[in-house]
RNA sequence: GGGCGCUUAGCUCAGUUGGUUAGAGCGCGUGCUUCACACGCACGAGGUCAUAGGUUCGAGUCCUAUAGCGCCCA
């Protein structure tokens, strides 16, 4: 019969290797290797799904650097990550890259000094400058694709090496890019799936879009600031055709002047007083005559400036809702590089009173950028009479691209769209089936659902990223049908339309009439992202492995991109499965620098993570960072840092000493062993809980707290006896109590501090102890059931902790140094105290040196240091 | 303008369903080479819990309002 593996509350003492000296001084680089060459954080992957845990991690933008934020979050996902694996579950926990996208096309611009020019050819003999040139080199979009791609794999591994260092438990067999051919695969072939079902659609319309990336973007990616504008007064005149009891003249306020040529109507609100009687009569554009009509909407606020504003084609995203539901023609100026295109007034279209005038204006702003047309237009208005007063100076929220440097501007091109609106119930549905941590989070979910004004573009005219899977066939007179387009096949992806030849044409058909041209676009990177449940789990190849992780257990993220990453996920599981992606989202807070400002990259106040990954300690880092709560902003605080470390230091002392005598080993009866073994099952119990919860600050206080006490009284009450102070059986006991004390609170620890708690479990146990089982309270009570009552042994802890305290106090304040022995301390207590003092009186004597202890029954309770015995002891 | 969160010791934060005298760490002060640890140990000082009302026998905790800070959205 083989025999039960001894518990690990136990001590095996030919098994104990104790070190002389310990040190946190290379741990990582000791740990690192062997736990990669064991394999213990490996995925089994022929658990059934009940007992896996999987986690979808986000991919880190490899183009920027990891700074201490994302070593504070991503140390959470870790602890969370560690727990479930020590309590059985085989942990899904991959590491993805996302490479894809414009971050990385800026820093490879940046790096080798190069520009992407889509005309030009392949050249395969093409290397970098060494140096970057100024101005820079341009490459055609295969080159520039190849340095991306180098750039980025040499990236990812500077970042493999941090998250090692750190001691994150990812599986590192499982990583994956989100360029990568299979997240190519997957993101084109979700994207078939959306377009064979009607909510992928292609369509001609205004869009937000970047002037300097030339690119369109999504509402999720608008950022609003801050900045100094003006209100310009501008006249518009009545044709001499219109009556008016209001005048000749209509005055509204702009603060984009240099849009009057793109004027198609003024409005007002529909209950504005004022302009009742100017409702659906015409008004003259001042400069270039063109008669718009007045109209009424209920977005017109009539606070704002004189309450009747100019709509033009188009200046913001309300001139957009304007045009569309008022059903206004399109007078666009403004151009894709965010220059004045070229007009031919008089032209269809560009009908005017006086259509010379109008050219001899417009020709002095066509091919400026619209902040100097802006300034040109101002002296036309001045000199003409039509500006009223001075330009006021304001400042105004405008649309930013969250990455661009100058104001969206509105330009019609045709993209590709999601639909996300008629789904916005169901979405909504979908956030409340989620577990959120912390539940707050879940409100900024649905306010970013609910505030959704249109469906999500996912076309971008950029390079480095997923290509849309599809071409269009060009008519014998060389047009492109863009309402037929070639769906690539579905075992065929990825492709990229741009080498790859649609089904049933040939290679030489490439861009001739009768032919056909692929989609020049790529994805959002959040259209890839959002996929990396269905990446990581293997859909569809791999349908063993996606059964047996999908829907998945835990997003970890951070708040800033619920509306993009969080949103987006939850949208496409929700078409693709008719499912959550996950069960639970953990939201972790930012980093803040000590002026409670998000640490950033711009504000020159990151510090390195290796840096401090090095000057901390790995376990005194993990240790700042699993102190923040979930959804918590927290400070960037080194010297938490430095108490993490000290900490770990603790835990090896403590550690060596617990250990340091391994025999004689016996039952657990002494009554402090006991209590202490009582308190630390409750610990357990409690921890347990709130791990479960997700407060995983909560475990790692509430043990510390434990650990620390542990130490301060608990193992100044047992030295003597372990030592043999009071016999065989004392000192039995407390080497028993001591070692299983330290085995489950080593194992507590091990998810926040890796390396110290695996180093101290080398000492004297096989394995490791990350694949340990977690602690329970049973593991614990076994070793003190049958005892005498448990609330007994508590009042004798209690009570003896309060003597060691007082004592203590004042030895303190009598200043008399540890040394000289306490020649005898007097107590006065109630009854059942005092019945103690027999108990613990010699594991009192022994920690606080005092020779001697009288007991009395009294009230109120006192104890009486009652002199010291000079001389050597 | 709408929403969410925060405000407790000099600093960073705990404080669970309301319940003795509000806790910890850091920092500060005093003392101590103590046989696990000076990267240590012991002890101490330090708070009208943002403000004003209210509910309650009882409020840091619940309600209302206000202020400040941060974030999300318009």
């Amino acid at each position: 019969m083989p025999q039960p593996p001894p518990p690990l509350t136990s001590l095996d003492p030919a098994r104990l290797r104790l070190p002389d000296k310990p040190a946190l001084e290379g741990l990582e680089a000791r740990w690192m290797p062997r736990w990669e060459e064991s394999g213990v954080y490996r995925f089994d992957r022929t658990r059934p799904r009940a007992e896996v845990f999987s986690i979808d991690t986000p991919p880190p933008t490899v183009s920027g650097s990891l700074h201490v934020g994302h070593v504070f979050s991503y140390t959470h996902t870790d602890v969370v990550a560690r727990f479930h694996r020590m309590r059985g579950r085989a942990v899904f926990y991959p590491m993805g890259w996302d490479d894809n996208g414009l971050p990385t096309e800026r820093r490879v611009q940046n790096y080798y000094g190069v520009r992407c020019d889509p005309s030009l050819p392949y050249d395969p003999s093409f290397k970098p400058p060494p140096q970057p040139p100024k101005p820079p080199v341009s490459v055609s979009r295969p080159n520039f694709i190849e340095l991306c791609a180098r750039l980025t794999a040499e990236d990812e591994k500077a970042f493999e090496q941090l998250w090692k260092t750190l001691g994150l438990s990812v599986d590192w067999s499982m990583t994956y890019a989100t360029i990568g051919r299979r997240a190519q695969r997957v993101s084109q072939l979700a994207f078939l799936h959306l377009l064979k079902r009607g909510l992928a659609y292609q369509v001609e319309a205004p869009t937000l879009w970047d002037i300097d990336f030339k690119t369109a973007v999504a509402q999720a990616e608008l950022e609003d600031r801050e900045m100094p504008g003006a209100y310009h007064r501008i006249k518009f005149g009545l044709p001499s055709d219109v009556a008016s009891p209001l005048g000749r003249t209509i005055e509204i306020d702009t603060t984009r002047p240099e849009l009057i040529p793109a004027c198609v109507a003024l409005v007002a609100h529909p209950d504005d007083e004022r302009y009742q009687s100017l409702f659906g009569t015409d008004v003259v554009t001042p400069l270039f005559g063109v008669r718009v009509p007045v109209k009424a909407h209920a977005l017109a606020d009539p606070a704002k400036g004189s309450g009747i504003a100019m709509i033009c084609t188009f200046g913001d995203i309300t001139d957009v809702t304007w045009w569309r539901e008022l059903n206004l023609p399109v007078r666009a100026v403004i151009q894709a590089d965010g220059t004045m295109r070229e007009v031919t007034w008089g032209a269809p279209g560009w009908e005017s009173t006086d259509a010379d005038r109008a050219q001899r204006v417009y020709d002095n702003l066509a091919h400026l950028p619209a902040a100097k047309a802006r300034q040109k237009i101002v002296e036309h208005l001045r000199e003409s009479g039509d500006l009223v007063g001075e330009p006021r100076a304001i400042t105004h929220a405008v649309k930013f691209y969250e990455k661009g440097d100058r104001p969206l501007e509105i330009v019609t091109s045709r993209q590709w769209f999601f639909k996300t609106i008629e789904l916005r119930e169901a979405l909504i549905a979908r956030g409340r089936q989620l577990k959120w941590h912390p539940e707050y989070m879940q409100t900024r979910y649905e306010n970013w659902v609910n505030g959704l004004n249109g469906d999500w573009c996912v076309s971008r005219q950029r390079f480095f990223g997923v290509p849309f899977p599809v071409w269009y066939p060009m008519s014998d007179l060389g047009r492109l049908d863009y309402d037929r387009p070639i769906a690539a096949r579905e075992d065929q992806l990825p492709v990229d339309p741009s080498t790859d030849v649609p089904p049933g044409y040939r290679t030489d058909q490439r861009g001739v009439a009768g032919g056909f041209a692929g989609d020049p676009d790529v994805m959002d990177t959040w259209a890839t992202s959002s996929l990396s449940p269905y990446i990581v789990c293997g859909w569809p190849d791999e349908a063993d492995l996606f059964s047996r992780t999908f829907p998945m257990d835990l997003r970890p993220q951070a708040h800033d991109i619920i509306r993009t990453w969080l949103f987006s996920s939850v949208l496409r599981a929700h078409i693709e499965h008719d499912s959550v992606p996950w069960a639970h989202a953990a939201i972790s807070g930012w980093v803040l620098d000590p002026d409670r400002k998000k640490m950033s990259k711009s504000k020159g106040n990151v510090v390195t993570p290796l840096a401090l990954l090095q000057e901390h300690g790995s376990d005194g880092v993990r240790y700042w960072a699993a102190s923040g709560r979930p959804g918590t902003d927290t400070a960037f605080d080194p010297g938490q840092m430095r108490v993490g470390r000290r900490l770990a230091i603790k835990i090896l002392n403590a550690s060596r000493f617990a250990l340091a005598a391994a025999e004689p080993q016996g039952r657990i009866t002494a009554p402090v062993d006991r209590a202490m073994i009582r308190n630390l099952s409750a610990l357990v119990a409690e921890v347990t809980e709130a791990f479960d919860g997700y407060d995983y600050a909560r475990v790692l206080q509430r043990t510390e707290t434990f650990f620390w006490r542990f130490c301060d009284d608990y193992l100044e009450l047992v030295k003597g006896r372990r030592y043999g102070d009071q016999g065989a059986d004392g000192a039995g006991s407390a080497n028993h109590a001591l070692a299983a004390a330290l085995s489950v609170m080593l194992r507590l620890f091990a998810p926040f501090l890796p390396f110290v708690t695996e180093e101290v479990w080398s000492w004297w146990r096989e394995g490791s102890i990350h694949r340990a089982p977690w602690p329970t309270p049973a593991e614990l009570d076994a070793l003190v059931g049958g005892g005498p009552p448990a609330t007994l042994d508590e009042r004798m802890y209690q009570w003896s902790t309060e003597v060691l305290f007082e004592v203590r106090k004042q030895r303190s304040e009598a200043k008399q140094p540890l040394k000289v022995p306490i020649a005898k301390v007097t107590v006065k207590a109630d009854e059942t105290t005092v019945a103690l003092m027999p108990i613990v009186e010699a594991d009192l004597k022994s920690a606080l040196r005092v020779q001697a202890f009288e007991s009395s029954v009294g009230d109120p309770t006192e104890i009486l240091v009652r002199g010291y015995e000079a001389g050597p002891s």
